[in-house]
Parts: C-alpha cells; structure tokens; sequence
RNA sequence: GGAGUCGGCCGGGCAGUCGCUGCACCCGUGAGGGGGUGGAGGAAAGUCCGGGCUCCAUAGGGCAAGGUGCCAGGUAACGCCUGGGCGGCGCGAGCCGACGGAAAGUGCCACAGAGAACAGACCGCCGAUGGCCCCCUAGGGGGAUCAGGUAAGGGUGAAAAGGUGCGGUAAGAGCGCACCGCGCGGGUGGCAACACACCGCGGCACGGUAAACCCCACCCGGAGCAAGACCAAAUAGGGGAACAGGCGAUCUCGCCGCGUGCGGCCCGUACGGUUCCCGGGUAGGUCGCUUGAGGUGCAUGGUGACGUGCAUCCCAGAUGAAUGGCUGUCCAUGACAGAACCCGGCUUAUAGGCCGGCUCCCCCC
C-alpha cells in the first residue's frame, strides 16, 4: 500500500492519455468494487464526506489494502438512464486510472442535485479533484 | 425535372489500444490467469391494451363493476392487423371516422330571435271575403288597411316545417303535377355490413344529443419475477430427547429418584444447567433467466393480414447492476435514446440518409 503510494506521487501522467504498458495495470476487477449491502451501509454510516461539484465522496479506510468503488447516481437527480449511464461510466473509467494510487479506502459516490446538466468536462475535474484530495487526507493516517 | 402520397430499411464506418461481462476450452490445490467467442433499441421509453408463465382463489350459474361496439376474416389473444361497406376531405394517389340503438323511458338544447318540438306573424306580401271611406250609382270602379289571410322574400340562429320547375292564387302554400330526396313494405345481388337507373304505398317528416343517464350484443376471478421454488449461517424464540440411575421381577411391567422458589411437611406448581435432534425462518446464496406464438432462406395456399411444409442458425442475460474510455483516420459532425421474466400490438420521441410502388403538374422526343 505504501509503495503503491509513493509511486503514485512520482508518476507524471496524473490526467494524461494512456499509459501504454506501465508496471502496473489498471484494472477494474469484481474485488475492486462495493458489492454488498452492509458494506455501503457502513461506508455511508462514516462521517467523512468530501463534496466535489455535484458528487459526494464518502471514504472509509479498509484492511484489505486496495481501494474499492460504489456508486449510488439516484432517479432523482439523473431521470434519464442514458445519462446516468455516462456519469457511472466517467466515474468507474477514472476510478479504474486512479485505483493503484489511492489509499486502502471504500469510496462511495453519491450524485447531487444539478448533476444533470453537468458536460463530461465539468464531471472529470470534479472526479479528479475529488481523488487528489482523499490521496492526501488518508495518505498519512 | 418538380410537387405529393404510401410502404420498407439504415441510423456513424474502419483500425489500434486499455478495460467490463456471459459461455465453452486450457492452466492452477485455490484465489485467479490465458487465448477464443457473444455482448442494447427501433423505439429497449410511456406502461395504454392483449397473451404466456407463476402463486392464490374457484361446483355450476346470476348480478354488479369495467371494457369493446358497421361487416367478414387473421391470430395464442387483443382496444391490433387485413379485406370490404358507409360517411367526410382531396383534381388524384390516398387520408380521416367510439361508425350499434333516439317509434323503451328520463334529461339537456345556452345566446340571438316574433317563433325552437305536438313551435311562429317582427319587417314584408295580400286584403279575394266581411266591415269602413269616395265616385257614378239595379250593378260596378277606386282607396286606406280594421278584422283577417299568408311561411314566397328579409332578418335571427348551429338548426326555421324537404329541393327545383311548372301550374295555381288576392297573396301564398305538397294545394296539384313532374323530377330529385325522404319514410314504410317487398324484390334482386351479396356469407354479411350494405347496395340498387327494380316494384308498390304514403304528400312527407318519427329534430339533435347515447366520449348524458340508459337499452342491446359480446368479453372479462385476483395479484404480479420484489411472481414463485430451493439451499441456508449468527442471534432470539418454539417442539422433542438425553444427561441418572437404582430396586423388585420370567421376555414385560411396577416403584423410588437432580437443584431452587412458594409451603411447617406431603401433594401440587413455577423456574433453572449442558449436549443433541426437528420444523419455521432472517442475512446471504442458487434457480426462475433466456430455445422462443424465435430468426433466415426456399416452396406453396390466399386479393391480403396470415397459414402450411422443408432446410438452416443460436442471436445480451447483468444483479450496487457489464455492453465503455482513449488515439488515429474517413464520410462531413451522428437525432431520440439504455435491456432487467418473455412475447404480440398501440402511442409518444427521433439529426440525417437509402430503396421501391403510385398520383398530379411542367418540359423534350
């Protein structure tokens, strides 16, 4: 997990293109993703929430020493499918870009009001920022 | 060539690369890995109809509620589709139609208008007949319009007592006649709806409204894949057994027996420890879950919807929920939009493009 860190921080493409064969591959697999109800539940139970545009992050540190992703994009906020479909896209392709240089942590995403409208510009400065932040609040502890 | 109309089809392509996911195969004790192969739509949408499937209910029948509503066919079924009839619109190809019943009953028909359902004299026209005035005066002529006559014209209205013409009359009027229309009965054609340059009768309306109540005919049990079936921790609770045996006695039966509370004691009653089993059942998991009223091709019956036969193909199946990201390039900027048990329809949204049938107009030969 460490060194996972480390590496993270010296590597240059943070938003570049592909990376064309590093070291390490970005994958998304099944134990990368929250897939259980009391998993969500405890995540969603714990206090730290960072808001990002119109996503809320909510991460929880777990013992299993790679990070992992659930997504909660509510009706409510994205009625249509197509587009709810485009911001889960975004989310879980930068999740699986940024996965090897983040914390030990259980992320979930929560869609806000107003995410509806935003282009995939606005959403992919809002995700990247959101990552930026939870490397530096949970690398250390 | 232009305008229009109907039907069908496509709805970014190609290459590279990084990912996700179903399936079979190989490697691995296992977690997993490898290469292969499949991976959103014409509407996947709205959830408006009709089925399949599942569970519950159900002897049979009726009522109520709801739906459908020209006729015939197609279909698993339909409120869908096809063909036909009728009415309306369009030069036409075509398009549109809740299109059964108003002589079973009830209700409603505003405003305007003189009058609107067993209806009417406001303007107008007439004033033959009766009365009035004038003139010559047996008799006749003229005038005004009091009685009155009149539904042709004006005006009101969505709608005003069938229409046109001729006759007729004081003026008019189905008052009479001809044709057209209408109603009733019959005939002929058609499976039927219905049609008719067919025959007879009736001078002639039995106004509209049933997406107002209603009447008639037909159809209809309810809920939905979070249906439903199976496996099944942990915790609490339910039921049962054992933990304890001993004595008498012939296989069998009888008697006594753990601790604590209530009680002076017995009977009685309540509570309690450990282990195992049983059934219900939660989290979680598996199935349902994709081979089907299936697609494609050929043949064949039918005007057609569609049916039949043969051959051939397997074409998403996720479950915090896959079907995407990036780069290059081309056409020249890609609309509406994302499966969640499955089909058949309808409706709504949709950039652009392709193909075919037919109609009308213009030009050339």
């Amino acid at each position: 997990m460490l060194r996972a860190v480390t590496a993270s921080l010296s590597d240059p493409e943070l938003i570049g293109p592909a990376p064309s064969g590093g070291e390490q591959q970005e994958t998304f697999p099944r134990a990368a993703r929250i897939t259980r109800a009391v998993d969500f539940k405890r995540v969603l139970d714990s206090a730290c929430r960072i808001k990002s545009g119109c996503l809320t992050f909510v991460a929880l540190p777990n013992e299993l020493g790679r990070a992992r992703l659930g997504l909660a994009i509510p009706k409510r906020h994205v009625p249509r499918a197509v587009a709810r479909n485009r911001v889960k896209r975004r989310l879980r392709e930068s999740f699986r870009r940024h996965r090897n240089s983040l914390p030990s942590l259980d992320v979930v995403v929560l869609g806000r009001p107003g995410l509806n409208t935003q282009n995939n510009a606005q959403l992919c400065a809002s995700i990247e920022r959101a990552w930026r932040v939870l490397t530096e609040r949970f690398a250390t502890s």
